[in-house]
DNA sequence: TATATTTAAGACAGTGTAGTCTTAATTTGG
DNA sequence: CCAAATTAAGACTACACTGTCTTAAATATA
């Protein structure tokens, strides 16, 4: 897997929350059915978002969790930085610790190539595009059919 | 990563056999010093190298371990599936289970493509062509500046 | 104020990957 | 045949990632 279960997990839920209103708080309890992922542990994981400035919480009746800023503002690249760190975008093809360029692994020109083209995808698109794609009814977060 | 360590290992190993002599066995205890990979632990990646036909070993002085086939026959991903399996070019971007084109996850096209590179560099790079790169001595396979 | 709702925090368990160690089997060479 | 070298096999440990559970803190509303 390219990412951490706990990114994609992360990744879904914001944009379970990116197609909603931004005014409101979305609880936790209600993505975690939606997206049929454990309560506790989608917790914790909105916890490092709100943490990292990308989500606000509010606790009591009524709260939840909403995006900190605009869901055009707000990139994949930010969500996975926030929870994975940048290791996939400077990590080493064969895992070597240290990248001199002018004396790296075989793999350089291809492997560098590879981790823009990875790193321009995740930071070109906002949580904005994919929720639009997704109230599209095209496109899915979960392995349910729907999910409203 | 995007590779297991187990896979990075195995890739390395393979990597240094194929800048040595095809005729002869490389033991695996001056691969493991070579490279610098612990000996018990990349006796049991080479084991599974050798299973799936990709290494052949042999036993007692002057044992070790070389590759099945020409060294321009044999390409990473055939390594990388003997290790890691299928998984990279085949999970689904958000860790969804179940993939149906016509309604997929948000980021199916653009994921779809990376992974389709990814398999393309794996596919077309034989451990021949990295070896000629390594030989030239401006590539390494391990931390070290020399490798020999 | 009392109760219900909801996130925060942290302890704890399960699982898989990574790594270590011991013993067995095979082969060579003296 | 015997000893040394080397891979095979499997038990075992260490650690990180994933997931569960309990208790505390904050908030709304009746
Ligand atoms: S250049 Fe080579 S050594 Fe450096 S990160 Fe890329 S793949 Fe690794
Ligand atoms: S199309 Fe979408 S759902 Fe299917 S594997 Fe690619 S990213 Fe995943």
């Amino acid at each position: 897997m390219i990412l951490s279960k706990t990114c994609d997990y992360g990744l879904r839920a914001a944009l379970y929350i990116a197609t909603h209103e931004r005014e409101h708080f979305v609880s936790i309890r209600r993505i975690s059915e939606k997206l049929q992922i454990s309560f506790h542990f989608l917790t914790k994981i909105l916890q490092i978002l709100t943490e990292k400035g990308i989500m606000i919480s509010f606790r009591g009746p009524n709260g939840g969790v909403k995006l900190a800023r605009k869901a055009e503002e707000i990139t994949l690249l930010d969500i996975i930085l926030a929870i994975d760190g940048p290791g996939l975008f400077t990590d080493c093809a064969l895992g070597l610790e240290k990248c001199w360029e002018g004396h790296p692994c075989p793999l350089h020109q291809e492997w560098k190539q590879i981790r823009t083209d990875l790193k321009n995808i995740f930071q070109s698109k906002t949580l904005a595009d994919l929720a639009f794609r997704i109230k599209s009814d095209t496109f899915r977060i979960s392995d349910l059919a729907v999910t409203t």
